[in-house]
DNA sequence: ACCTCAGACACGATATATCGCGTTCTTCGA
DNA sequence: TCGAAGAACGCGATATATCGTGTCTGAGGT
């Protein structure tokens, strides 16, 4: 998924957010994911190390507890804008009104709300594989099994690769008839590059792989 | 929802994950969500609670940086069970026992509920989505910069189709290298099957309905 | 003018800790 | 033995910090 703000946007829309106020950290991300109507929550690792920047630059101001650096932590620091940071606001008042029309569309796109929909349904389909992988599992073969597991897993994989080849042929009926009546959508792909992307999750769930990942696997040495 | 494990039910089967090796409370989040295949994930405000009393009661030992109650933090506490932990796994065995049964059961009828859930919410996700998409075809965008939507269909079932193509790619990548590790099983096959007939719904539903060419469309003529 | 490459950046993942709510279990006294 | 108070517990929300990856930008060199 692309990001969300642009490069140097986030740090831009923090310091909008703190002209309301002090603000903790904390508060900030729950304020983006307000404004974002849900759709959008910065995590932590995208707040705190801009804030850090900020700070550094000397836009906001930090109160209350140790430096982030030192492993003292202490709750609840509190950040506000400082005259620097006042300034910087106003000098870049065009890229700000820009930015604030720009998430407001954001907000406004329905498929954005789709595609958490339809993430969120599909994560769920993970349960059956848990189950019954389980159930495989609690369950272990009766009597001795000689070796049927390769030959199995080799017409099995037949099986997967006809489901599969099926799949696609009526898509691309579906995609080349709605072509004609000229009614796919950026939606559409949309819609299909999620929905895709969860079920190779899926699948992928259900082959053995360790979930720490030890393989490096050079599976990106292709830039696109 | 109510908690999936019941009063003293978590606290033990922390005990038995670090019977595999001593495991950081981070480590301990993704073993159990891994093992509810994604259904469960327990929070941080769960585990580390559970644990500094553990290690209070001289269950599990922690190392290496500060105590908790300290604002000192210092990342990767490693915890690791003291004999006096291991007695209390065997005196308690049949617990154990007890406990693994229903979580393997847990998990089972969880992935139950979302198998006819998951029908369920695609249907309504038909509607809504089919809805979005009128509303994007009737009115182009109202924010962007003016487009030549001229032959917008037909290069967007482009992109479609190069999506499904790489799907495809990729998921038969995945099978061929399961099939030779031999461990493509039935449940591959029928999870591919689901979440592909999932998936077919989701697109199909921002499309709009062709009620010229019914279901017929012959899918159902090849045996299995 | 074109390339590159170091630094800035957005972001998810990793990592840990506390608080408050609601529920369950465990005494202990009536 | 029954019932109630309090401890223990499960859990989401609150709170903060670092790391690694991929992308973007701009300054410098060619």
């Amino acid at each position: 998924m692309p990001p969300v703000f642009a490069h140097g946007e986030l740090r831009l829309y923090l310091l909008v957010l703190l002209l309301d106020g002090p603000r903790h950290g904390y508060e900030l991300i729950t304020e983006l994911t307000r404004r974002f109507g849900g759709t959008y929550r910065p995590s932590a690792g995208t707040i705190y190390p801009r804030l850090a920047r900020l700070e550094e630059e000397g836009l906001v101001r930090r109160s209350v507890p140790g430096e982030p650096g030192s492993p003292g932590v202490g709750r609840k620091a509190t950040y506000e804008l400082t005259p620097a940071g006042h300034a910087e606001i106003e000098a870049r008042f065009d890229d700000v009104k820009r930015l604030e029309r720009s998430v407001a569309e954001t907000v406004r796109s329905l498929a954005d709300e789709v595609r958490a929909d339809v993430r969120d349904t599909m994560r769920g389909l993970r349960a059956e594989l848990a189950a019954a992988a389980q159930e495989v599992r609690t369950r272990p073969r009766p009597g001795t099994a000689p070796d049927p597991r390769r030959t199995q897993s080799n017409s099995l994989r037949h099986d997967a690769e006809a489901v599969l080849q099926r799949f696609r042929n009526d898509v691309l009926a579906d995609l080349r008839e709605a072509d004609v009546a000229g009614t796919v959508s950026a939606l559409t792909v949309e819609t299909l590059r999620t929905v895709l992307d969860s079920a190779r999750s899926a699948i992928r769930g259900t082959l053995p792989h360790s979930t720490t990942s030890p393989p490096g696997r050079a599976d990106r040495t292709e830039p696109e």
